[in-house]
DNA sequence: CTATATGCAAAAATTTTGCCTGGTA
DNA sequence: TACCAGGCAAAATTTTTGCATATAG
């Protein structure tokens, strides 16, 4: 359970569980977003008519991804993403279209052997990595044959 | 030559060639620094005691990666930053360093077959990749362990 | 000459911060 | 009840935009 991680890492650290934290980690595990920047986690949780300020998403989901629970992701776009971390699970990809923004996860991983062939090679110690593709979806492919 | 091919290509698009742009190309070409934000490329330009203006720099950055002589990356800082496209220079990925921030260039490309792959299996037209490792390097590695 | 680009300043958008009040442990 | 967290608003940043002027072609 995430909000049980969320309150002992809380503990460890001499911070307290408070609504506010349980519901901006709750916005990630229910929404349907993959990814959200700070504005969207804001957005989300006023939709369900509850006030929190703008202020607090920022520092929490800073939080939450200091804790472990969220990863920082940005597209070409600037805009700084989080998503959940699924410990154990696999690790995916992301396919950005350069048309309509839309990104899909692939879920693949093909890097765990690379990691330890840079190691090697240049003393790095590698912890995570992020590999995105941009291209065009089939939608857009599709739209833009039909404009020719 | 890359100034000859920013001046066919704004000819292409019924775009002029002007000294600011030439300039911002040139900032990329002589930097030391691998990728630079908007703000990087201002500062460099006023080093030359040269009069620029920001929003100049803003709009130039962008058309010089429309025009396909940038790339756009952006590290979890969320900065939108800049580097050069060598064209037919070998793709290279970028190590991370999470204490100093530091970024330096991995120079392999591990990922043609893949794009082939990814492509059959969801339709993806891909274009183009990025592939960021994060970690500690290895000076940050050392001072680490001389604390302990 | 004419259309495009620049500079400047204002506006907009995004993120951070300080400080007082409220709520958790 | 002590101390951490939240709210709010101001401030700091970053980026975009409008418009008058300059300039490339």
């Amino acid at each position: 359970m995430k909000q049980d991680i969320l309150r002992s890492e809380l503990r460890k650290r001499k911070q307290r569980m408070t609504a506010q934290r349980e519901l901006i980690l709750k916005a990630f595990m229910e929404s349907g977003e993959e990814h959200m920047s700070a504005e969207e986690v804001y957005r989300k949780v006023l939709e369900r008519r509850l006030r929190i300020s703008k202020a607090t998403v920022y520092r929490t989901v800073e939080l939450l991804t200091e804790v472990g629970l969220l990863r920082k992701i940005v597209f070409r776009d600037g805009v700084v993403r989080y998503e959940l971390v699924d410990k154990g699970e696999h690790h995916h990809h992301h396919l950005v279209c350069n048309s309509c923004g839309k990104v899909i996860e692939f879920p693949e991983d093909l890097l765990d052997g690379l990691e330890n062939l840079i190691e090697e090679k240049t003393g790095f110690k590698i912890t995570d990595h992020q590999l995105k593709f941009y291209g065009l979806c089939s939608e857009c492919q599709k739209s833009i044959a039909n404009k020719e």
